[in-house]
This record gives C-alpha cells, structure tokens and sequence, in this order.
DNA sequence: GCACCGTGTTGATCTGGGTCAAGGCCCGGC
DNA sequence: GCCGGGCCTTGACCCAGATCAACACGGTGC
C-alpha cells in the first residue's frame, strides 16, 4: 500500500519503481530509475547491531520490515532509546558521515539503502526529495518533542501507556477490529527495551503493565501479546486527550 | 558576524542581504532580494506569548534578538519545555498552518518573520533553502534527542549541570576570557523555566544550583549571575564527556 | 514610610519509582 | 529427562526528588 507519508513502502519493496515514487510523489522525472542503480538491502538477526554511535556512516536507508531502535548511552551504562524505527522510517542523515547513536536490530530487520554521495548528488538534482525529507524530519522532530513531554512529565503508567498507544498506532501488526473498537498487537519490545525508551527501569514496567492489566486497561495473551479493549481508555491513562486524532 | 549554520544573522539583521545569504549561502541567485518583499519584523516584550499552541500560524521566522521557549501543557497543568530559542534558530514550519507549542518570550524578543505562503513558494523555487532547512532540522533532532537522555536518564544534579553548558555554548550574553578558560552569563530563565525545561519542580533546581556554588562548581553573583571557573568540571558534571568539543 | 508581589531559598516530610533479591516460565541443547 | 539462560514477575526496602510550608529579597505603587 502506497503511503503519502512515508520515503519508501513497507511491504512492496521489491516494486521500487512505486517505492520510489513515494520518495517523490509529485515528481515523474526519470531520476526515480537512477535510484535504481545505487540501492541495495541489508538483512539483520533480531539484536544484531546495524551501526554504533560514532562509526562511519556511508549510507542512508529505510526500514522495509522489522524494528530497530536508536539508543543513546552514557559512560556509566545509562542508556536512552530516543527513536524507534518501524517500517518506513528514514535512517542517516545527508550531510554528516558518522552515526550519532546506535542503531540496533530488535527483530529480524531488512532495511533498504543507498550509498550516501551518490544519495546526496541525486538530493541536490532532484529538490522534491529534500523537501520529502524535510517533511519527514519535522515529523519526527515534533514525535522526539511529544517524547520530551512523556520523559519530562508523566508518571510511570502514563509513560506505559503513551507507549502502548503509540505502537498501538504505529507498528504495522497491529490488527484493528472496527466494530468491538479493540486492537490486537505483538509488543515488539523487551520490557528492558522499553525501560530504556521510557526512561524506567524494567521492573518498573513489569509492575506498571501488570497494573494496567489488572485495571482492565489492557489484556495480556502471554507476555507480548496485547489486546485494548477501549482505546480511549488507555489514550485516558496516558494523559493525553482522549480524541487525539488516532488514526488521522 | 555572518554564522554559516544559522539561517538568520543575530545582531546585522538590518543588514539584509548579509543575512538572506546566509539562507542560501551557496546560491547567488536574485532569490535573496525578493525575500525583503515578505518578510517584516515583530517585537514582544518579556513574558509575551507569540503564539499559542493549536493558534492559525500563517508566519515561520527567525529569533533575532532575545530568548524564547517553546512548551507543551497537558490538561491538568503538567507542562515540559520542549525547545529553547536563542537568536538565529528559526520557527515555525513549512507544511502545517497551525502552532504545535506555545511559544513564548522569555525576554524581550525580536522576530523576523516571513508571510508563510510566500516563503514555501520561494522555497520551492529555491532548492537551496530546503536543504538549509534541513539541515537546522536535523540539528534541532539531534538536540532533542540529546535532551531525551537528559529527561530519561540523568540526576538532578547532571541535570542542572546539563542546561547551564548548553547555555553557556549558545547564549549569545556568554562572555568567554580565553586565559582563565572562565566563562559567564545571565541565566535567560526563572528557577521555574529550568525546572520546566528540565522536568523537576524550581525546588530542587534552587537547591541543585545552590548545591553547584557551594561545591565550587559555579560562582554566583546575584541570582541570575553565572561565573564557571572550569567548564571541564561543570561538563564533568553534566555527565557528559569532559572533552566533548564545546565551541566547534 | 509601608504593603504587595514576583522570584528565589531553605527546611520538614512524603512518596513514586529505584534497587536488591528471589523465583517462575519457556525454550533450546544435550 | 535435566540443565542453563533469557525474559519476566513480584516482594521488601530505600532514597532522590516532590510536596508543603515558611521566609528572604528587591522592586513598584501608594
């Protein structure tokens, strides 16, 4: 399914003269082929580490299928996820040749890349591209302000439940059931994982997920496996509005 | 003095073709000039709001002078800074017709700003500028990020420590003496800002701060007065690299 | 002069979430 | 089958930072 949002499409990948075009709807110049030729895939294993922070960074990518996360950490250990890709998602930056953080696996991932000089000549040739991209990151520069208030602000279940909420939204296994109004997903992350995205530790979201599982917020089919039952309900104990245009 | 990776020029803006070529350093084209046919200036006083959050915003622009902070509120009064605006950082957004934050004045400020239809017209025409722009986008991502593991991560101490280096790097007020490595400022914002900015409560940034002058870390001269006699330690402080290259 | 208000400091106490520790569940290897 | 190792849960206790409260300081209006 082609996404007005997104720099390249998810499952269709193989199709890339379609990808492609979503890296530039409004522009049917031949430029799209020339993608063609500096492209190529990449495969991890879930916890495979796809770059460290600081290493050279000669390509720039998307996510085709599978997760990965991007993590910040501190001498001491201390560690921040400050993004999480899903399929999509735009990897790299045009303009710097080292990576600012660690970019890991966390399922199986397959991601699509194109060497970097070759990405940016085609960036300068062809200006709907910089302006998709520019697009793409002030989307992502208001979700890292949105995370800001979470980190900031809300208490342990509120940040537990922005984040359900969000994957709720986000991750493409979600399978929605319009007339009960209740979703169904697979949480794609370690309770670790999540700690490190909510600034938590893990037992913290043990004990949280098992709270809201007991209120009836959500209802657990093993330890990944999530159904809400009332969304609105669980928008509620984010703290969020409870109309938040989920699926705008 | 012309700063190549801002967009607007702090003190010459009345110099304007200087600064619009700082939008597109790279481009010579005549561009440059029809920007002065758009653009106009406003002045708010300390404590102003320049706009609400949700508010028709049909202007992006740049801080010339004075400091602004972009904020979220949730419904029960919680609210997180989610950006600071020092002179040259730009506002606003190309795409979007309504404010995402509050922004407010936090001292006298001057805007200059352009009608926004026009400057997205332009921007088309003028490839160049997208690609400034995201570039600062970017810039600004990696500053949230680099926040999100302040928020998540890091002690009220470090934290504290955190938001004075990020000041004493940026704020325009900062006067450096190169032989005594001594830097010192104004502090921009009440006890109550950095608390917002750095999701504690102004209690224990009062204590943190009086902890800092009294463990030699800071010198304070009045309340808003700061002297850093080692910025190494004060980055030390911070959590960060001691090394961490502060004015690159 | 005094009252008032915005800003900041400091003390006393409380509590949400961290820390430490024990144990359960599941899966893959042998 | 048993063992070991991830991953997760739960309990007991602790502490950093929140909360509540009192007061200090400087400016401004009367």
């Amino acid at each position: 399914m082609l996404n007005e949002r997104s720099l390249a499409i998810t499952q269709d990948c193989e199709s890339c003269p379609i990808r492609h075009r979503a890296v530039c709807a409004r522009c049917e110049s031949d430029e799209l082929l020339r993608l063609e030729e500096i492209k190529y895939y990449r495969k991890f294993e879930a916890g495979q580490t796809v770059i460290w922070s600081g290493d050279r960074m000669d390509f720039v990518g998307s996510v085709v299928s599978g997760i990965a996360t991007l993590t910040q950490t501190m001498e001491d250990g201390r560690t921040q996820m400050v993004g999480l890709l899903l399929p999509s998602d735009f990897v790299g930056r045009p303009g710097r040749s080292s990576a600012a953080y660690d970019v890991v696996a966390t399922t199986d991932l397959v991601m699509c890349c194109f060497r970097k000089a070759p990405f940016e000549d085609m960036m300068k040739r062809t200006p709907h591209i910089a302006q998709r991209l520019l697009e793409m990151t002030l989307d992502e520069l208001d979700a890292a302000r949105e995370w800001m208030l979470v980190l900031g602000r809300k208490t342990a279940r509120e940040k537990i439940a922005s984040l359900l909420s969000i994957i709720a939204r986000r991750d493409s296994s979600v399978n929605m059931r319009q007339v009960t109004d209740q979703l169904t997903f697979d949480l794609p992350l370690t309770r670790e994982a999540m700690a490190d995205y909510l600034g938590l530790t893990l037992e913290t979201v043990s004990r949280q997920i098992s709270a809201l599982r007991k209120d009836g917020v959500i209802v657990l089919d093993g330890k990944r496996h999530v159904t809400v039952p009332d969304m609105g309900r669980l928008l509620e104990e984010a703290g969020d509005d409870a109309d938040g245009g989920l699926f705008d």
